[in-house]
DNA sequence: ATTTTATTTTTACAAGATTTTTACAACTTC
DNA sequence: GAAGTTGTAAAAATCTTGTAAAAATAAAAT
């Protein structure tokens, strides 16, 4: 199987060939610019498959070179690197198209486990067309609307939540397998949240009584004592 | 479960004391070295889960052994504690490979967030990938599934504990073997296990009315008077 | 910027489930 | 049949989860 080729956006000498060290060590294989304007050249004289961008960048911001990759490649996945206190709405939301940010400093598995899980995520779409995200899906006998954040169940209509979206998507996207606390939260709530635990509980209780005929008997979201939470398709 | 093993390298006397008592009272087992020699040759003679290593050492600093654990260890998470002032960004960027950082002075609560935060990131990227152990198997007439904890006899299904899951594992690996109390008990409640014994018969009565035919007369899981439990495979 | 509103997180404790222990009958072995 | 071992129901202890309500945060409106 050919490498993965990953692009590194990034003007800070000592980040940029840590990070061109690390990603070469995991097998992967790098290319680095180190401001703007040569980021977008490189970028098009070659085909990557991933791209890394810090946003403070001499010649052009990495908001501006997403911006514009974007335009030449709908699909690329892109993660930005950012400093603290950086927008951050901004970036990942939908305006600018990149898919996942992480935050300086950052851990080198924290990384890893990003650009696998975007990589994941880019085949898995590819692999299988259907982008299970986008459409409603039946949800235990229930219909949720990712768009709408509205979920129906027996002509009844309830507002969903963002996390309360993720978490049905999530568990959708893994049937009938005990699903752990650090599972859940790892996805729904990211790699590096640092909250306590009754969160996860809490979101699994409110989501009960939209989805199941007797939130006190959960039939379609179940509890395995001391492990997690099963969804039963 | 046995517990977490941490390892502490820090020289102040005052904090590393503070940091293994707080460490111990929340249930962590910790190990502490007061220098940077000292520390890699404890590390090496142990093994730990999660490394909490100070940057001002004297022998050798907090750099320095991070760099030698990654070499020996790519895996393990490191947390850096750090002076304010100290240089964050290589700590943590990609040419250490430490996980995460704290500043000191920093609160006790913070520092066990992340802890648990990095753990729970180990964590959920072990039970992610598909380990080959973790499919479904057949055990006696049944198929067990460990990511559902389900059990099927013909037809019907059974809701399985941790504990059933485990002891099930466990015959499932020694097949035709007799294994005594003290091995079971090893195995599945860990190596400190100080209960007493009517402890594990009593799962033992529990899982057979769910894996025989005929709970009174046990076919699969046998008894061998005087000496243990044989999974008939 | 300030207030209002909605959402998320945390706290606190009750309720629940599992596990462990106890107790004793039944069984095995010699 | 005596001594020791095992089966298992039921009680007790321990650990986990449910969830209301408070607090904190974030988002929207003024």
């Amino acid at each position: 199987m050919k490498p993965t080729k990953i692009f590194v956006a990034e003007d800070d000498v000592n980040i940029r060939t840590g990070l061109v060290d690390t990603l070469e060590s995991e097998g992967y294989a790098v290319q680095a610019a180190d401001d703007g304007n040569q980021a977008m050249e490189l970028f098009n004289a070659h085909s990557f498959d991933l791209v890394l961008l810090d946003i403070m960048m001499p010649g052009k911001s990495g908001y501006d070179v997403c911006r514009d990759i974007r335009e030449i490649d709908k699909k690329i996945p892109i993660i930005m690197l950012t400093a603290k206190g950086e927008e951050i709405d901004k970036v990942v939301g939908l305006e600018l198209g990149a898919d996942d940010y992480i935050t300086k400093p950052f851990g080198i598995h924290e990384l890893l486990a990003r650009i696998s899980a975007v990589l994941r995520r880019v085949k898995a779409h590819i692999g299988e067309g259907t982008k299970p995200s986008e459409g409603p899906f039946r949800f235990g006998g229930c219909m949720v609307n990712p768009k709408t954040f509205k979920l129906t169940r027996s002509g009844n209509d309830f507002d969903l939540s963002k996390r309360d979206i993720d978490l049905l998507k999530h568990f959708y996207h893994h049937p009938n397998e005990v699903l752990s606390r650090d599972n859940l939260l790892n996805a729904v709530w990211g790699i590096d949240y640092l909250g306590t635990t009754r969160t996860l509980d809490q979101h699994i209780a409110q989501l009960r009584k939209k989805i199941e005929k007797d939130s006190s008997k959960p039939d379609v979201i179940t509890t395995v004592h001391g492990v997690g939470y099963r969804y039963n398709s």
